[in-house]
Order: structure tokens, then sequence, then C-alpha cells
DNA sequence: TATTTTGGTTTATAAAATAAACTACTTTAT
DNA sequence: ATAAAGTAGTTTATTTTATAAACCAAAATA
């Protein structure tokens, strides 16, 4: 009847980070923070979560004297965002 | 570019709740708890909320001498879906 | 009449989201 | 050179949610 949703991707921030990946494949910390308008901390944590869930990557390095965090998408992070569409699909019905 | 995500709704048991809601038009608690899988503790405290958000009527009767919790999706409650999966759209590309 | 079952509610606990405070450094202005 | 302000985050604390466990009242059953 209705499949269980993805309690790492069923969050309102970490939905829209993963949403921005999968269409850049690549994002600054600072352009995720800005498209999102979430703050830094929650989204500082909810990265930290995405990257423990083995959904992104993240690169952090320098760039032009200051620290820089990359976020990309990985495969299994790929897979999980489409099972998580078709799960939905469940509770929206037809 | 991301559309706010009803709280009320963005929840597994009161999104279930409201999609079953949507196509019937009434049921009962029993119900609800079989066709969501959910503990009638996790159900009970769930309804209580849609109702409080006047997303659901809830009516309760004796039907064969048990106590019987019927409810029904309100105008306001079908918008609100209506409104939630669109701002969803925003989430899944496209 | 004791036990189990039905149909829930209430209370307690665990997990999640969010905000506030903090760290570490850089740039700019004085 | 030094103070003030800005960048790019992380950590900690607080609030909110979700969930489970315990409980309640009445009815059915053994």
């Amino acid at each position: 009847m209705f499949k269980d949703l993805d309690p790492i991707l069923h969050s309102q921030l970490r939905l829209a980070v993963m949403s921005l990946l999968i269409g850049v494949k690549e994002a600054e910390f600072t352009f995720l923070r800005e498209k999102t308008g979430a703050t830094a901390g929650n989204l500082s944590v909810q990265i930290q979560k995405l990257k423990d869930a083995g959904y992104i990557e993240v690169i952090k390095q320098f760039k032009e004297n200051y620290p820089q965090t990359i976020c990309k998408v990985t495969a299994p992070g790929i897979k999980a965002f489409e099972e998580y569409v078709t799960s939905l699909q469940s509770y929206l019905g037809k």
C-alpha cells in the first residue's frame, strides 16, 4: 500500500540539497546555503547526515585563502533519491 | 526555487492518513491503523494533529457497544494536500 | 468472575530540526 | 599594527516530532 519513505531523504532541507546536487553534480556549501535559504548551522548538520548515509561525497579544500566545502552526489545517493520519488507516488494517489 | 513543505503533511503517517481519507472521504480509526500499519498510539496522536490543523474532522461515537472514531477530510485538508503535492514537485525536478 | 480483546488515550523516550553560540581565519579600515 | 567586520563553516543547546510503552474503560469470552 504505502511504501516506507527513506528518513534520510524525508527532510525538507536534505531533499532540497539532494535535488540541487542531482541537477549540478557538484556544488559549494555557500551555493547550497543560498539556494535553500537554510542557516549555515542547519546545512552543516544535514550535509553531514547525507555524507554519513553515503548519499553525497564531501570535499574540503581551500579556495582563495578561504575554506571551501564541495558536495557531490554519489551513485547510491541518486538511487536513493529515485526510490524516494517512487515511494512518494504511493501517497500521492493514482 | 523550493517551496516550503507543510510540516503537518510532511510526515509519513499523517500523509498516509490524508491520502487514504481523500480516497474514501470517511474512515474508521481501525481502518486507518490497518492500512497504515501504525501503532494505535502513534495514529491517535497524528489524527489529533490533523484535526488541530483543521485538515480532518473527527467524529467519536459508539457502534455496536464499542467506541468508534470516524475521520473525514475537510475542504481545507484537501486544499492543503494538493498544495503539498504541488510544492513537492519543486524538489523532484522537472 | 477472571482473562482477554477492542478501541482507543496519555505519558515517556528517542530522534530530528533548528537556532544560537562559537571557532578559525581573512579582509578592510584606522 | 591593530581593531572591526566579514567569510565559511562547526559545535552545542533548545525546541519540536515521532514513536513506543503504559495505561484506561468497557465488552466479550472462557
